[in-house]
DNA sequence: CTGAAAGCGCTAACAC
DNA sequence: GTGTTAGCGCTTTCAG
């Protein structure tokens, strides 16, 4: 690979001057143009690792998240992409697989890798930030005061998902939600307590279960559920792998009668007819819009006090 | 953060032995204690940046894929890290967007970031390897046989998927593919046109189709087929999406009769009921892993003619 | 087995 | 506006 010495050479410049032409900085015209003849003619292209050892900071910013098998996640990524990449920064997709151990070690990496800065939807509340001395922005899910996060109002989406089945007339409606340590999950199932609360009614707690966020745990529940003697006649799942497995699961069985079925999460693979299901969709390319601009800010210098931006989801109920 | 210098200070020896105990070059185990011990004392973390400046080369693969949003890719991608990982290498996931000139912009930044290899399913038959002076692999994708490659027996799978609907008594099969310039689409609807010709029939051209491999490229041409005159009693799908695609749309339409679907790849977060439709399972993952050994090979030196390895899949019947 | 010292390619003072 | 130069933190000869 060429470096700026041997552009410099062929334009008759300083390798400083080369230097200069790739950031920005004031070079006469005749200069810039002898540098970028001989960088084309070199196949130039500025060397990242140097840069990186010399400014102390890549041009990368590394987004962890706890399953890149979800598709809410990957929507959220393409978000985060479109704004880093547009403000030169690439991304790195850290999967920590919602372990901390895995996690740690992918921030060990940010650190000795200098990126500029991280993206993390943390693995649980063991999750340790604390050395990562660089900006750092949580996204899904909140982690303390200190830190900005770009999170969802999930209260307020498991409510919304939990009315949308009162009004249909469900009686007996359970709740499918993520691990109970994770406060997303725990969120969620408030919100199905205070759309009961909401309307005179109070949640049957014997209905409500923690399942991992995954299909499986959507199918097993369904399966302890509907087993039981004092089965539901309606679920809400707490994201959408909970709810294709709810759905995946409630189609296999034959069922006595319809179960009603509403989403915390858009389906985007699902295979159930449009309006079959109440969804409420999360903007999740929105929230990793916002959180790659908050991010880039802090980046470039933004000292403010940490913010908290709670994004909607918004109900699509079914068409009944 | 601390240095070498640092470490070596604290510890009694000089930078040169600190270096060698993270290198596993022969230290004297007293001297080894004393750095460890410097060491932890001191938080100290190589840095990355200028050891791969140093090196040469980063300990970082690049996985440059056309869609972050599909399972397959990500599930490939689980492959491919857990193998990187457990060699010690970062995984750095690239999303092209089935856009050539993405693309080219990522490969740009393997080689200025000095990244130890690339992993990609190339974008289209435009993308441009040339100037990657580095181990590479192809995955899903062919390039040429001068470059490893891991992909799937494309042309069986869209055999063994026709084969199906087929046996289960269905005359009139159309196939929804991937874009015409992509190999891979291509090939699974020669196995369409081959498993008809396997039977002495001939493979209706007038009911192919090719579609954006996207949910809504097989929305679309479920449209398109089942509002013309002489339309199919059965689609196969040419990958996942198409897949979900075709499902969701005949799911919306009402259906005068029902229509069988096959699809050449596997679908981990539709609802259709279990046996619903006929699946060629394609082992995504295992491509990831074999394609990521493969790599590793290479980075470590490996100078043999180019491979290319082939894997099959394997089709779950519907139950009827 | 260990230390000294050069240098990977770049940027940022500093002088002119 | 431009050139000179000193490192960023590490690895790797080369001596010893």
């Amino acid at each position: 690979m060429a470096t700026i010495y041997d552009v410099a050479k062929l334009a008759g410049v300083s390798p400083a001057t080369v230097s200069r032409v790739y950031n920005g900085v004031a070079v006469s015209d005749e200069k810039v143009a002898a540098v970028r003849a001989a960088a084309i003619e070199l196949r130039f292209t500025p060397n990242r690792t140097a840069r990186t050892l010399r400014t102390q900071s890549a041009q990368i910013i590394a987004l962890v998240i706890p399953d890149i098998e979800n598709p809410y996640f990957t929507e959220m990524a393409r978000g985060v992409e479109d704004v880093a990449s547009g403000a030169g920064y690439s991304v790195v997709l850290c999967n920590s697989d919602g372990d901390t151990v895995k996690e740690a070690a992918y921030l060990d990496i940010a650190v000795a890798a200098q990126m500029a800065g991280v993206l993390i939807a943390v693995a649980g509340p063991d999750s340790d930030l604390s050395s990562l001395d660089r900006p750092i922005v949580a996204v899904d899910r909140a982690v303390d005061a200190s830190i900005d996060a770009v999170v969802m109002d999930n209260r307020a989406a498991g409510e919304a998902a939990t009315v949308a089945l009162l009004e249909a007339g469900y009686t007996r409606i359970a709740c499918v939600t993520g691990p109970e340590q994770i406060a997303t999950a725990r969120d969620r199932a408030q919100g199905w307590r205070d759309a009961h609360e909401s309307r005179g009614m109070v949640a049957p707690e014997e209905l409500l279960r923690f399942a991992s966020f995954r299909v499986d745990g959507g199918r097993d529940a369904v399966d302890e559920l509907m087993g039981a003697d004092a089965a539901p006649d309606a679920i809400v799942a707490g994201n959408n792998l909970l709810g294709v497995g709810v759905l995946q699961r409630l189609g296999e069985r034959r069922a006595p009668r319809a179960v009603g079925v509403s989403v915390v999460g858009s389906l985007p693979y699902a295979t159930v007819p449009a309006g079959a299901v109440d969804v409420v969709r999360l903007p999740a390319r929105e929230m990793g819009v916002t959180a790659a601009r908050l991010l880039l800010d802090r980046i470039a210098g933004d000292k403010r006090a940490a913010r908290s931006v709670v994004l909607s989801g918004e109900l699509q109920p079914a068409t009944r």
